[in-house]
DNA sequence: CATGAACCCTCACGTGGCGTGAGAGGCAAG
DNA sequence: CTTGCCTCTCACGCCACGTGAGGGTTCATG
């Protein structure tokens, strides 16, 4: 039985409180391979395998589609102290939404007992929230039904507060160079605003879909005709949007003519 | 748009949070019909048809099927407060164990940063709680595969800690008064004693399962030949077991000859 | 009053995450 | 050697919707 090296199919099911089945399916699509096998084709399951095992069910329990759950745990750019960091997060905001449905129904418990009903629809609205700030109804009409867009979307449903404080920061110190080199006077089809400009094309890779030189250059462009956009970028410097347009345009140039 | 009266299946989606393709779904089902329609066979839902959502709603992020949640909601027996006092019930047992998660993955991070692992199984095994204390596992040897049994598991799955109190108040009630038959030397085939088993049957009816006279005349073999039954009995009262096997054949002889 | 945009309807097929056998082989104990 | 409990690989089934297709409704405009 090996007993200590590794465990069988039965014997992590009933650790992990799974069926035989959903391990067999883990295997199917890639998501939890056994480290080994015996000659007789037994699976059999490592530590290492556990302590994935533990990941895809709590990233399960948070309500991740399968194929996501593959994807956030093969990220080699991800630790695993981070990945229990995130982990943490997400279930705290679920804890916290938990509290708020229940709040919710002891509110109707005490309405209800005292003769006063709630009005459905504040009943409903506790589910309904979901507030995506109006911003990504404007964000949807412009790019919804694009592939780069969907990307963004299942990327981002998965960031962390911790992440989004890394990600505005990146954006930022992008942003303040990008502002010093034009303030500075230095040209936006030069070296320095170039490879500004492929900076942040490299970070909008990073962070929410790939950006293709192309959609980069869609972008530049977007900067200066949504006033959003260009208020965000000429509030910090005056004219900065148009320069932005600039250097995106002459990097994509550079790299694909 | 006759707006404030009822709405139509856009303005419910948005309400709840729910596509108007799951609202189509609740109503080929059977499990929310809008109240109304109108004469283009638009669909109109009702102050109560939200109500019914909501519950709807809850009922599913606890992991209920939704032919449960039918079931659950139809029971005309059940009030609307003793339903929010469920919901409450289950809403806190799963933020009990949510916490337990949390406090997992903590434990986990903190052992992490200090170099020190946690084993693989520490790890699973707050994932593989569900206890069921054993018993269930004779319960299933005996019984497991008839439909009696499944349909017990389905529904005592969703009783609350109310639910089991009232259940069991009920139980000690008829016991008592079987013992009071037993030891007053009223005939276990006597009305009195039939009557009294009759009562027992209707009980197991009302909250585990169809529990038919043959059913029932089985049951009654099993209590003095399972000693775990028996003694449950006899240690009330020594013999009570006998004496209710014979008044429940006595009643069901006396139902189906 | 017609024209368009935003709704709504009913089929009907597709999908994700397994459940549930069927049929066959592996392996330790008696 | 056989009995009992693993395990394996197909392969079909199910639930709770997603996702169009194809077509009617309603309402604010030109």
């Amino acid at each position: 039985m090996l007993e200590g090296m590794s465990l069988s199919v039965g014997q992590v099911s009933r650790l992990a409180g799974v069926t035989v089945r959903t391990l067999h399916h883990y295997d199917e699509i890639g998501l939890l391979c056994p480290g080994e096998r015996t000659a007789a084709g037994y699976r059999r399951y490592t530590d290492d395998d556990l302590v994935r095992l533990q990941q895809v069910l709590l990233y399960r329990e948070l309500g991740f589609p399968l194929e996501e759950i593959a994807v956030i745990l093969d990220d080699p750019q991800v630790d695993e102290v981070t990945q229990l960091r995130r982990q943490h997060e997400l279930l705290s905001r679920k804890s916290e939404r938990l509290r708020e449905v229940i709040a919710a129904v002891e509110r109707a418990i005490e309405a209800r007992s005292l003769g006063i009903a709630l009005t459905p629809r504040e009943r409903l609205e506790v589910f309904g929230r979901f507030r995506p700030e109006d911003h990504e109804a404007e964000v949807e009409r412009r790019w919804g039904g694009t592939d780069a867009y969907a990307e963004s979307r299942r990327r981002v449903a998965s960031y962390t507060k911790g992440d989004w404080v890394e990600l505005k920061a990146e954006a930022e110190a992008i942003g303040a160079e990008l502002a010093a080199a034009f303030t500075g006077g230095l040209p936006a089809g030069g070296v320095r605003a170039m490879d500004l400009a492929e900076r942040h094309r490299l970070h909008i890779c990073r962070w929410f879909y790939t950006c293709t030189y192309d959609i980069h250059r869609c972008l530049g462009e977007l900067y200066v005709s949504d006033p959003r956009f260009t208020a965000a970028y000429d509030e910090v410097t005056p004219g900065l949007a148009g320069y932005v347009r600039e250097a995106i345009a002459a990097n994509a140039d550079r790299h694909s003519p």
